[in-house]
DNA sequence: CTGTTAGCGCCTTCAT
DNA sequence: ATGAAGGCGCTAACAG
């Protein structure tokens, strides 16, 4: 069934029926002629020989690390929400953190003529390293998620990690802590903001940093306090860079007897749904994920349509809970 | 850049690239030039103009409930890496469980006419009220992951979620417990199959079934501890539905002084990575979702192949940790 | 093996 | 407002 089949047997011809399908103005006869025609079949015109004329087939991509990662979850899940619901329909990719497979990606989506690409998380920074790669998406609308690309059409969301983890461990001293451990899951450029953030806020008032390293996040945190317990480390607060490593650390150390939110504080960070899994609940920062995610598929609707669109940074919130 | 300006540059005709780029045997010399123009400008065919003709853009959608929930995550995640190392581009499709919805994003599908879908759980089976809508997508490759529906070319993959919850509850009882509670996330054709395993278990040695129901995932276990405690029920195992469930009751259990793995055992349902997030280390019923979800992945690639294929199901494994 | 030609299904001038 | 015709970029017969 395509548009010539409707056509005949609407009795007009196929530029009518485009012109139908476009909503442009045609004879209210045969507006109906068609419309019956096509409820008839249940046509529904080729988005691919669309395509092919108008060079969108309304296809976005959304490129993370991993998908099983929360954060990345609700990132791809806020994106498609949005953008599905104009219409678009949305690519995840999970490039697993390797160059090479995401410039495969990329290929892939220039194949097909993505519409445009989401770029969720400072990693693909990298790709500012491949020239050739940054010429084939030169004028493609771009949206980059805390990170930049060099091209024509490439605007950013930021969200200010470092201040976030500066505020909630200002939070802590002016609580009255005073020796304050910081867990830091891997050390991407991210993950390396936040700790600096840590850093800066002891620097001023004076405290000696601590930190500790997991590459692991689920039992990274019992690791690591395991190695606090060993080290007889003295602290009354954890920030961590994870809710996740979080959640074990309140568990680790309430198992070792330590009273979270009186004998020692712990902080997360993401805000995730996870702030509700602890025991005691989580106070968290909440890294705006969803409302970031939202407004770099808003921008990319916008550039799409031809707006013109600025850079925006988004402040975290400190969300007091239980544990500190 | 296209065909013509390749083949022209080239001094070939337009077939003769064609050929090139889908190996078909030309002269050498030939090849070489084209090569060698292909490599200057870097140009890819496009997949539009390709699957205009050809009828497939090597596109694949799967649908789940909430790409936020790490069942969905997991499998989602391996369907994509399954697919795209044979090129296919995956679409995920967030449903939220509504029926208009999915069937909005099935007509989404249609038109730029999809390779395939895969369906993640038992919950599309609605679908097959759904006569327009089935009809719709009559020919087309289908898997149903833990569903079935009525269509020409539907194939699917099963996992025996009752039997999983079954041998665990058998497990239990093997080892001595006698009451042992189970806790139910909502009251899906799944959960409730898994809730029958957990019945007939007890039923076998007679048993009396205790269950407790929750609609949160997050805080669930706690409320239902909460519960278990003001009902001073007597009980020295407790079965979960999820492992985050599981997670809770572990940590909200431990807060009120059970020993978990002696006093009581809990054991989650998933074989997640979250087992590893509990202290003590969760025992869990695996079931399979990286197994399961790779083999709808490569029916899905058999069935495009013109193979045939056979349903199959997979059995639960019970993963012993610490918890029970 | 190579080139010519006719579609794939749709949109878009351009006359009418 | 309507219809005829050309073109989007590619594949697949069909001749040569």
């Amino acid at each position: 069934m395509n548009i010539y089949d409707i056509a005949k047997e609407a009795g007009v011809s196929i530029s009518t029926v485009s012109k139908y399908l476009n909503n442009k103005s045609i004879r209210p006869e045969l507006k109906e002629r068609i419309e019956y025609v096509i409820n008839k079949y249940d046509y529904v015109p080729s988005a691919v020989a669309q395509g092919l004329v108008s060079k969108s087939m309304k296809i976005v991509a959304v490129m993370v690390v991993d998908i099983q990662i929360s954060h990345y979850a609700a990132a791809a899940y806020a994106i498609d929400k949005t953008l599905s619901a104009f219409g678009y329909r949305v690519i995840i990719c999970n490039t697993l953190g390797d160059e090479k497979n995401s410039i495969r990606y990329i290929d892939s989506l220039i194949k097909i003529n993505v519409d445009g690409i989401i770029f969720i998380g400072s990693i693909f920074n990298f790709l500012n390293k491949y020239e050739k790669v940054l010429k084939k998406i030169d004028d493609l609308p771009i949206i980059c998620n805390n990170g930049h690309l060099d091209t024509n059409n490439c605007h950013s969301v930021y969200v200010d990690d470092k201040m976030g983890v500066y505020n909630a461990v200002e939070y802590l001293i002016k609580k009255g802590r005073q020796k304050i451990v910081y867990v830091q899951y891997l050390s991407t450029s991210s993950s390396n903001l936040k700790c600096s953030g840590y850093k800066e806020a002891l620097e001023k008032y004076g405290l000696k940093p601590v930190i500790y390293h997991t590459d692991d996040l689920m039992e990274g945190g019992y690791q690591v306090v395991e190695s606090m317990l060993a080290n007889k480390e003295e602290m009354d607060a954890v920030m961590c860079g994870e809710d996740l490593l979080a959640l074990a650390c309140i568990s680790g150390l309430s198992a070792a007897n330590y009273k979270i939110g009186s004998d020692i504080d712990v902080i997360g960070f993401n805000g995730s749904s996870f702030t509700n899994l602890s025991n005691p609940r989580m106070t968290s920062v909440d890294n705006k994920i969803e409302e970031t995610s939202i407004k770099s598929a808003q921008m990319l609707l916008d550039v799409l349509k031809g707006k013109k669109v600025e850079d925006v940074t988004f402040p975290c919130s400190l969300i007091i809970k239980k544990s500190a």
